[in-house]
Parts: C-alpha cells; structure tokens; sequence
DNA sequence: TCGAACATGTAAAAGGTTACATGATTAC
DNA sequence: GTAATCATGTAACCTTTTACATGTTCGA
C-alpha cells in the first residue's frame, strides 16, 4: 500500500483537491496511514499523467487555482486491480514503545514525560474516531477501520494508565556519568 | 528513532553479530519496529565508524568471520543523549486497514482472505508476546512493550472476530465490469 | 497584527527495502 | 536432496519527508 493507491482510493470517493485529500490523511485515515504533500502531488501528477485521473481547474479567489481531480473508469479499473493484490502488509515503527525498551536508560523525568505525552495522543486519537463512529454515510469498511482504531487505543491507554505507576515507582534514574566502566 | 539508534540499544544490552540482531528485530522488537540487513549492517558500520560501537572478529567456521559488535563509553553516552531527546513519534501504516476501508470494492472471498491472513498473523504475534511475557531478566521496559503487544494484539483480534461475520454477511461483490458510468 | 487555514508545487535528502553475491552446516 | 540456519555485505531503487517558495483571506 502506497501513497498513490490511497489517493487514487480517496478520489473513488469523490472529487477532491489535493489539499482535501491532505485533509483526509489527518482525519479519516490518520491511524493508519499518513502522507505529507511532498508525496501527494506528485503521487496526482503521476496519476493524472497515467491517465487513472483527471484534472478540472477552479479559478482560485486569493490563493492558487483549485486542482479538482476525479477518478477515470480506467482509474476505478486499476484501483480494484490493486486492490485485489495488494498484500495487507504492516509497515509499524513505534518510537513511543522504542523508547520504553529502553526506560531503564531514561530519567524519570522524561521517562514521564513520554507517558504523558503518548497518553494524551491516544487519548485525542480516541475521542476523534469516537465522535466519527457510528455514521450511517460511511461505507461498511471506513466504519470497520474507525472501530478497530478505537478498539486498538482504547486498549493502548487502559494498559499505559495500569502500568504507568508502578513503572514510574521502580524507576530509578541513571548515573550522570559512566567512566569506562564498559571498556 | 531508527535503525542506528536501535543497534547501538541492542548493543547496549550485550555483544552481539548483525545477524543477532537481525533476530532481535524479528523477535522481541518485531511489533514496533522492523529493519533489513540492508539497514543493520551499515548502520553497524557508521556506529563504528563514530567510534559509538567496537567489533571483534572470531574466525567463522564455513561462513563468514563473525563480527562481534559492543557499545563503547562514547556510544553509550550517545545512546542515553538520544533517547533523552527523540520523540516518541509513530509512522503507522497498515496496509490492512487501507484495505478494509475500500472493502466496498474487494471481492467477497478477497475480503474473507484479507481477514483470515490478519487474524491468524495477529494470533501468532499475540502468541509469540504471550510465551515471552514474564521473563523476569527482561528490563522492565521491555515488559512493558510485551504487555503493551499483548493488549493491543487482543483488543485488534477481538474486534475483528466481533465484526468479520457481519461485515462478510452484508457484503456485496463488486459487478465485473464499470463501463463509462463515471465518465 | 498575528496566526491559521486555504492552496500548489519542487528539490534535496533521508531512510530503508529488495535483490544480489557467496557458501558451509544441519535437520528433515 | 532440499530447505533452513548461520553469516556478511553491496548497490540500485523506492518511497517519503523536510524544507523551501508564494500569497490571500479570515478570525481572534
């Protein structure tokens, strides 16, 4: 799964610029997959240059012309084919959990400061999908993803919010300094 | 986080090969973080390099010598600095739930298959984080990274086996062909 | 008046994967 | 005899991020 397939995906949906389909990384799509607009241009010019999308331009009022581009039946074609093939991979590099392998190495300060920060990133993550479930416009499978989303943090923060304290209890801070003790 | 700096922390945990720590990426870091030999092995070459890391060679007996990699004061001073500052930042992105969102447009058996595969990847993660858990020479960190696999691998599976029948009863497959309807 | 939202795009760099090259030993 | 495990490494490629460039409108 790539940048590329997700937009042509996003544009199944509608007509979108690409601002609007940034808009939809952050949103709808934003606990499992993230692009930035460095990859989504060029990911439309390219399906546009293949001939998946086309383009309808808007004046734009104050701010450059509007790029609306929508899906070709050669587009929808391509987008179940890939779809189709598309092995269900998982590509998940979690530094909050990085960074926890290595507590015994942070100061407790920080080591509390991560926890905070991660809870209260779930905990944003969380009340987002859960105030965007249950939406009968929503296709079956958008619906599947926003459950599992919440599903998954859910389950995330009950266990940080039951381990937190007792981690934090036999922390112990790291000595300033090592010497050559490990030489 | 990267690759580099999870070498130099499996290095801070004791001497080991490129090839063990490829196993280590495969094991205990396999659900939050992953890395290729074509990522390992230069990034032990830099780490030595910036005289973070030092290796040893021990003749191989029919395969290559073996180079034993081991964190240097420096490195472990770099280790600790780094971790004190990189955020605990995540690039999450499952093709899985990519998938799922377009399930309006998967065959109906494509869909069974996608679920069947991620459940039974899912139950073997889960399985495998369930036989390591309360190792007592683990740091507890990384029991906390285990416990935090444990919850989010059977919340994940529970909603799926709470929703796949559901999901695959109302679903329809798509008709073969879509014309110029789009046009 | 200052920042956020709207809107597009490029170029360089980072980071990593895949595929290749090599080859003995061990277990089934 | 065939596959897996052990063991190292490179090079080409791919994807994506980051930083930059540009400029208006609207709300606080």
């Amino acid at each position: 799964m790539n940048v590329k397939t997700l937009c042509l995906g996003a544009l199944s949906l509608g007509e979108h610029t690409g601002y609007d389909i940034k808009k939809l990384f952050e949103s709808t799509f934003s606990h499992f997959y993230n692009a930035s607009f460095g990859s989504i241009y060029p990911a439309l010019k390219d399906l546009e240059k293949a001939g998946l999308v086309r383009c309808r331009v808007e004046p734009g009022q104050g701010h450059p012309d509007r790029k609306l581009f929508s899906i070709t039946p050669k587009g929808h074609e391509a987008l179940v084919e890939e779809l189709r093939h598309e092995p269900p991979a998982e590509h998940c590099r979690s530094g909050f959990l990085a960074l926890m392998f290595f507590a015994h190495l942070l100061p407790t300060d920080r080591l509390r400061q991560v926890l905070d920060e991660v809870e209260a990133r779930y905990g944003e993550e969380l009340a987002y999908l859960e105030s965007i479930r249950h939406c009968p416009e929503n296709p079956a499978g958008a619906n599947f993803t926003i459950e599992h989303g919440i599903a998954v943090y859910r389950a995330a923060l009950a266990q940080i919010r039951d381990q937190r304290d007792a981690l934090l209890a036999h922390h112990r801070d790291i000595p300033e300094a090592f010497g050559e003790v490990l030489t």
